[in-house]
DNA sequence: TATAAAATAAGAATTACTATCAGTTATGGT
DNA sequence: ACCATAACTGATAGTAATTCTTATTTTATA
């Protein structure tokens, strides 16, 4: 991977968020600094970089992909009513990849909890 | 939900697969049954049967949505290698749902975890 | 600094699915 | 059995998210 300016806007401004935005609010927030980039362009690098272990892409939650700059070990949330996507600690599910493969037989590459309902904010705020 | 010669069809057929295929797949066999079945048809009665809880619409996999008769709780695993998807028991993580509520404080009504990797049919066979 | 590899912008194309709509079928009351 | 109405169907147009194409520009290396 060779060095582009485009690349390290995007890289720095999904840094920004700290829950995880889909390419095209992400596309809008990378706009205000760079009005020429192409949506292309974003799409391309959020691959590259996912496939380069940079960054995460999360699938299976609405329609679109979300993306994550923290790759380490952990799951997610996605709130029905703000959307928004949270982080849920991985110690929810110990020993989760062994325990699998041990009862399985399969070797697990990759793995993906998400769960979806309602975050505390929205639980608190009193109109449904 | 009335009755529908067509829906009998989907859910007799997907009943039929032990791994659990896309719209796609289903629909070729499908139509070795009913070769006028419309794909909207399929699409329709898929969303309303898992709208029901008579089936479980499986997202995150591929490009696609894969669809399950078994509603019971259990996870998935697909095989890159020969894209079949397979079941995995849900003891691999135990009181997964009352750990996340627990540590996170969100109400959680779906969850879904997908592994992917290599299964053991595909380990086992010689060429790579 | 020449050159080859990698990256870009812009827009066309693709994929998986959903919406529309006119015609057909199922169901419940008479 | 007959009718009203609600649900369902096939065909096809439409849509949203993402990928592909191509001509041009940047970056890294000799």
């Amino acid at each position: 991977m060779n060095y582009s300016r485009q690349r390290e806007i995007i890289l720095n401004t999904l840094k920004e968020y700290v829950v995880h935005p889909t390419a095209e609010s992400l596309y809008s927030k990378i706009k205000e600094k760079d009005p020429k980039i192409s949506l292309a362009t974003l799409y391309r690098n959020l691959n590259q970089l996912a496939d380069n272990g940079i960054i995460k892409k999360i699938d299976g939650l609405e329609d679109s992909a979300h993306y994550d700059h923290n790759t380490g070990e952990h799951y997610h949330f996605i709130c029905k009513k703000c959307k928004r996507v949270f982080d849920v600690k991985p110690d929810v599910a110990p020993d989760l990849i062994r325990k699998t493969e041990d009862s399985t037989g399969f070797l697990i590459e990759n793995h993906d909890v998400v769960f979806s309902g309602v975050c505390k904010d929205c639980r608190e705020s009193v109109s449904n």
